[in-house]
DNA sequence: GGGAGGATCATACCAAGGTTTAGGTCCCAA
DNA sequence: TTGGGACCTAAACCTTGGTATGATCCTCCC
């Protein structure tokens, strides 16, 4: 399962090595964690606190956070939503000593990879590390796809979008003329604007990105 | 948040009030249950164990179950693999009197709305139930729209898919034409055949009909 | 054998999509 | 004031999309 470094993706530029984020207070477990995963090539970082680690500015690949429930000044699990409310999604994984079900289901359900009792198997925790970083990498491909369709959208006129929802929605340029009161000729000029801005090569194309951004029929 | 019986819907036919099933060897947790439901207007159905419920044949409406982790003869996470691996995914809720965090978690991971330790507040109970009865409702209501397309798709040829593919992935008909090697008038009575059989409105309806359906280009 | 359904194609015709060229107005910022 | 961008439109022109009619060929099945 775990191989190692994932070596060099042949795909999107380099610099694509995964990190793993380790906060715990304890040295000891700070150092064993540190020296699994050296021991499969994964590159680590350890923390001693939440505060420290958000020192940290994150880097632009797949990571992971491996927190203790217990924190010094600040619980694991409020630190999960702290993180949440600030739109950093780093898939997290619990370690707890004295953790009981309440704790776990409140983690779970804010959508931790998984809670590990201590002692745990190394093997349990590659495991959710292999998850974790898997379910990174994943977001971060769609979140990167999303963010260029944004930055597209960002480019058209307030008219232009208004047409892209009306065309998307499947009306004919007549009925989008006549929905926004104009000549079918304009409506067919923004619309050639539209596919060049956006750089969709079709209809469908177009079609598939009004979805992603959430544009028209929801479905 | 639980406030009595789902009231008729406006939309589709009757018969749309949710069920609660419980299935627990505690007659006075049935009981207790029961009660509890039949108080806010849920209506409950009781088992002593999972084999009982499976003879159950379990209606079309949104609906959810409450499940001991410690069953006799099954426990509660197997219970939930076999419902799983059978294909009926009706939300579970468990509860446990002695359950343990691994326990948990690999309930949550597998789909558990929730994971309440006996003995637990009524009004969790509740809000467990409300969430997983709506997580239902609108698990079923996906379900419905993707059988219906699933079923306007079999009624397709194999050559009118394949044509289905080609024209949501973008391709001009003279394109899909000479992909597959025939004339574009053709391909255009395809076409036609196709939008009527599907029910499509439009192209870019006929677009989100195969993005449902999985077909072409997954993006 | 004969019919049904599927696949193929031609011809003809019309509707819709799309670009180019060439304007026009309005408004905002340099 | 001037320039540019957004928005609007017309005319001309070409490409695609889509339907109708009619026909051939094949296979499967009664």
């Amino acid at each position: 399962m775990v191989t190692g470094r994932a070596t060099s993706r042949s795909t999107s530029a380099g610099a694509e090595e995964p990190i793993v984020f380790v906060v715990d207070d304890d040295a000891s477990v700070r150092g064993a964690l540190s020296n699994l995963f050296r021991s499969v090539d994964l590159r680590t970082e350890v923390f001693a606190s939440a505060h420290e680690f958000l020192q940290r500015k994150l880097p632009n690949v797949p990571s992971c956070l491996i927190l203790d429930i217990r924190l010094p000044r600040l619980s694991g699990l409020d630190f999960q939503a702290e993180l949440a409310k600030a739109g950093i999604h780093i898939p997290i994984i619990f370690m707890t000593g004295h953790g009981d079900i309440p704790m776990t289901v409140r983690a779970m359900k804010a959508g931790a990879v998984d809670f590990l009792t201590k002692p745990f198997r190394d093997q349990d925790m590659l495991d959710a590390v292999t998850t974790a970083i898997e379910r990174d990498r994943n977001r971060r491909d769609e979140a990167r796809v999303l963010a260029n369709l944004r930055a597209a959208l960002d480019t058209l006129t307030a008219r232009e979008r208004q047409i892209m929802a009306l065309v998307t929605a499947g009306l004919m340029n007549k009925q989008v003329a006549a929905e926004i009161g104009v000549a079918e000729i304009t409506v067919k000029i923004h619309r050639g604007q539209i596919m060049r801005k956006m750089g969709a090569k079709s209809l469908p194309d177009l079609v598939r990105m009004a979805q992603l951004l959430g544009i028209g029929p929801q479905t």
